[in-house]
DNA sequence: TTTATTTTGGACCGAAAAGTCCAAAATAAA
DNA sequence: TTTATTTTGGACTTTTCGGTCCAAAATAAA
């Protein structure tokens, strides 16, 4: 809003990435407000100051990580060669971070979907909030597969979008466990077989 | 072992219940000693005498809970009018969950899957060690199946297991991120659909 | 009844938790 | 240069964290 006094010693984009990250790595509880600071190299007062509390930090972050997934995955449909190529590229793109630690870090947006569930009703909102515009993508996918002819015309767009959701969700479950990425993958055939 | 000294005033099975609850309500970071100690309705020696400390404690009560979901399970397959059925019966019960307290607690063993992933060893250990149980069985009700004329001979029942877990997974995200009982009723439909 | 063994309650511990507060510093506008 | 505005570092606070310790209590065996 105003230009006036003393201007910000860090970026707010970066910081906010900072935390995001560590909110990724150890989950909301696990992550001490030191961790945080430490990480996004912030004073105290410079984080309560532009964040409000850590619980108002991680909405931000999850906002953030629900914005860039969004952002990310519709561009993917949007460069895909087909509306089954996008969901293949999906869940191949998952099986890759098997056994990696980006596969042990998982999606931001299901850890904290398992971690809080419907106990907080604001960060409920905000993971169904960030979830929501993710089903249309796939609606949006099947829907182009079906005008393809790569799934059949009969299916109910909404009920696939959700057992998209429900495979992403799964398969990072799987990976977390420790699975190795030759499972994952005839895993990934037998969910895609299913929706031809 | 030995019968000598002061008798426990407590029953060993129905505390650790107590405690299990409480890391399956809230997760393992975010249960205390004092939520515990209150649940278990314990002085904090006894405790740390009996289960050796908050850690110890929580992989007692993942062994105990997964044996409990173990034992549950073969029961089910071993009364299942067939293969297929205990699949059914599986997933028809997970949904059944939706939008009830039931499924906002979820399943311990994905929820510590999800908090922990590989980050702690004995911990990851301790998930797998329970898992792999939960995986024969599947095989097992897959194989059945496959006797029984319900799922393809040329289908792998070791892929198939992991796509019944990766459904499980996938289910209680859903249900934890809210979703209502009839689209996950849906989505089951077409991930049974999909195995035949 | 003594002795050995075990459990129990509660005091106690240092460390770390999230969060507040304020004076000093840094800038833009007047 | 003054003034208004904002950020910053860090001291400070209260509460809670997981965990230890020990004397008292309760029992079985000798």
């Amino acid at each position: 809003m105003s230009n006036l006094g003393r201007p910000l010693e860090f970026n707010p984009e970066k910081v906010l990435d900072a935390a995001m990250d560590v909110f990724w790595c150890k989950g909301y509880e696990a992550t001490s407000l030191t961790n945080l600071l430490e990480a996004m190299e912030l004073s105290k007062s410079s984080l309560y100051q532009s964040f409000g509390s850590k619980q108002q930090l991680f909405e931000s972050c999850l906002n953030r990580y629900g914005n860039w997934l969004h952002r990310n995955m519709a561009k993917e449909l949007e460069e895909a060669s087909s509306g089954f190529a996008f969901i293949e590229n999906i869940l191949a793109s998952i099986a890759n971070t098997a056994q990696l630690p980006e596969g042990n870090k998982g999606c931001l947006m299901v850890n904290s979907t398992i971690e809080f569930g419907q106990k907080d009703p604001i960060i409920a909102a905000v993971i169904a909030g960030n979830l929501q515009p993710l089903s249309k993508l796939y609606i949006e996918a099947v829907e182009r597969a079906q005008d393809e002819g790569d799934i059949p015309l009969d299916a109910d767009p909404q009920i696939m979008a959700s057992y998209l959701h429900v495979a992403v969700g799964g398969l990072r479950t799987m990976i977390k466990a420790g699975a190795d990425k030759e499972s994952v993958e005839g895993t990934v055939n037998l969910i895609l077989k299913a929706l031809k």
